[in-house]
Parts: structure tokens; sequence; C-alpha cells
DNA sequence: TCGCACATGTAACGTGTTACATGATTAG
DNA sequence: CTAATCATGTAACACGTTACATGTGCGA
């Protein structure tokens, strides 16, 4: 998903600024799939402008830049749909934790442990996020709903392997290393 | 992760051509994490070898391009080891599934179901491949199963939602889309 | 008063993909 | 005979990030 997609998608049922579009998808409600940053939202939405897609209305105020309100045009919830249509890839799945993982028997204990407990931490966290949202948007369409409990149920599905297995890949780290790191 | 950062951890415990790098990032053990092209593994892989963290063997074949097998260097083992004591990223999770799913109420039936059932399918491959792997690597560290089972586990977890609560999403979407897609 | 939230925008840079060029062998 | 697999490499391109530039108002 590029970030004009992602633009319309927000758009899709409130207006915003380019700012607020950023703060949606960073800690908001579509921060758990991208994480999107200024440089590509603003010529985005000016490229989204020029194409008719949205429309802007300018909020001058003194001193300040001129807030830049952009709501999307019939063609631009047309075309968003219609790029739905599309053929979709496969989600795609970066994990710098799982590489870690994978070489946690080269790696001290301490390492090992405290990686797993901010990754277990992260994952409640978003949990909390997910779930807050689903009330938050209980007024929108089922199929938000729908998405979040998804979420929230792989998420779960994950904490509960980390907690019962977690302590596992600890006991594979690299003891020795890990005394060593403790004689230093 | 970087294509670098790619080609060290494949070659840590095998020695590859880029060829086979590429094969191993985009259908084999790390596919699941990586997808990595020709246009930057072979670039990547130069640069290692200036910085002698790799070393290459050329088996010169007639007619054929020479085949040039790459091995990691003690300094490519040892600074690829240091960069996984560096701060690591949260996963990075992008499905264009799911922002289809959450507008699935704009979208003909038929079409929301076929995402369903393809993305059922390619769970399940993507299971299986990774439960053979798990066969396959017996012979690793057991860091390397834990991976593979915490994987399976997520997968599992996955496909059961889909299983009891696909059908939920086909219902909230557009009926009336449907019948006029039935129609033409 | 120090830093953060608000608010927009550009230029340089990094990183990776796509498409092309080249060519033998082998399985269907 | 045609497509796929093996095998390497480059150049153009797409896309996005980081850092910079600019400035107000508010709360700790």
């Amino acid at each position: 998903m590029n970030v004009s997609t992602l633009c319309l998608a927000i758009l899709f049922d409130q207006d915003a600024t380019g700012y607020e579009i950023r703060k949606l998808s960073t800690e908001g409600a579509y921060s758990y799939f991208v994480d999107a940053s200024f440089g590509s939202i603003y010529p985005a939405l000016n490229k989204l402008k020029q194409d008719g897609l949205v429309t802007m209305q300018i909020e001058h105020q003194e001193g300040k830049p001129a807030r830049k309100t952009y709501s999307i045009t019939q063609t631009g919830r047309r075309q968003f749909l219609e790029s739905l249509f599309e053929p979709i890839k496969h989600d795609v799945i970066k994990s710098e934790f799982m590489l870690m993982a994978r070489f946690a028997n080269y790696l001290p204990k301490a390492l090992v442990a405290k990686r797993l407990k901010d990754r277990q931490e992260h994952l409640k966290q978003t949990r909390t996020m997910i779930d807050d949202l689903r009330e938050e948007f209980s007024d929108k369409p089922e199929t938000v709903q729908w998405v979040f409990d998804y979420t929230s149920s792989c998420l779960n599905a994950n904490m509960s392997y980390l907690k019962t297995h977690g302590d596992q890949l600890c006991n594979l780290s690299d003891i020795e290393t890990a005394e060593r790191d403790a004689a230093e």
C-alpha cells in the first residue's frame, strides 16, 4: 500500500490535515499497518488534489502556517474502491526479533530475555490500543470491528506463545557469553 | 533488515551463490520474513566482499556465467552477531487484505469470499512450508526450531480465526453490488 | 524557559525493484 | 519447440525517509 492509497483510505470517512494523517498512521487507528512520514504525505496530498481525488480547504491562522484540511471527492471514493478490486499482495512481515531469535544461541541470555520482555510489552500495548480503537469506532461499519477483532485475536495467540515458550528461547541462549558479559 | 544483513544471515551457516540466496529469500527458509531481488543481492554481495565480510570462490563453467560461491569470514560472523546487539525495530506488517476487509461493506460478496479463500489457502501453504522446513533443519540449532514453532503457532491461530469468523466478514459485504455484478 | 504539539513543506539521500542484456541446459 | 531453471550483472526508476527550514502557543 503506497502513501496515496493510505491517504484516500483515511480520508474515506473523515476529513483531515496532512499532520493528522501522519498521526493516524503512526500512532492512531492505522498505525498497526503503516507508518508514513511527512516527506511522503504532503507531496501525495498535493498530487491527489491535482488529480481531483481530494479537495482542500485552507484555514488561515495568524502567525501559524495555514491549516489545510483535505476531503475526499466522489471520484476519489470511486477510484479508491476500484483499487480494492485489483489483485492484492500477500502480507509482508519484517521481523528483526525473529532474526535475533534465530541466532539466540550465539547471544547472551540477558539480551534475549530483554528482547522477549520488550516484545511482550509492545504486543500488550498494541492489543490494548486495538481494543481501545474498537470501542472508539463502535459507530463505524462492522467490517472495521471485524478487522480489529481479527487483529486482536492474532495478537493474543502471539502473546500466549511467548508467555508459555519464551523461557525456552532464553534457555537456548549462550550462557557463557552471558557470564562473560556479567564478569566485565 | 537490509539485504546485506540478510546475506550474512544466510551465509552464516551455509555457503551460497547470489542466485541461491535469492531463492532462499523468496521461496525457501527465509521467505516468510524477506523477499530480496537480484538487483539488490548482487551489489550487496560485492560490497560485503570488498569489506572483507565474505570471500568468493569462482567456479568457471563453459558457456555459462561463472558460478560465484560466497562464504562468510570470521570478521563477517563477528560483525553480523554484533549487529544483533543493536536496538531492534518492532515488526512491520503490511496487509492489503486488512485494508480490503476494512472496506468489505463496499465490496461485492464474491470478491470478499475469494480473497478470504485465497488467504486461507496461502496461510495453509505457508504453514506446510514452515513445518517442512522444521523437519529439514532438524540438525540445526534448537533456536531455529523455536522460530519455526512460534511462527507455526501464530499461523495456526490466524487460520483458525478465519475458519470460524470468515463467513462473518462475507456477510458484511455489499450484497447489492454482488447482485449487480452477477447480473452483468 | 525549555521543550513539545501544532503545522507545512523541500531537498538530499538511501534502498530496493523492474526491466533489460546474455546465454546454456533440461524437462515437458 | 517452448518454457523454466540456472547464473550474473547493470541502469533507470520508484518510493519513501531523514534532516532541514520556519514559526506560534502552551504547559511544566
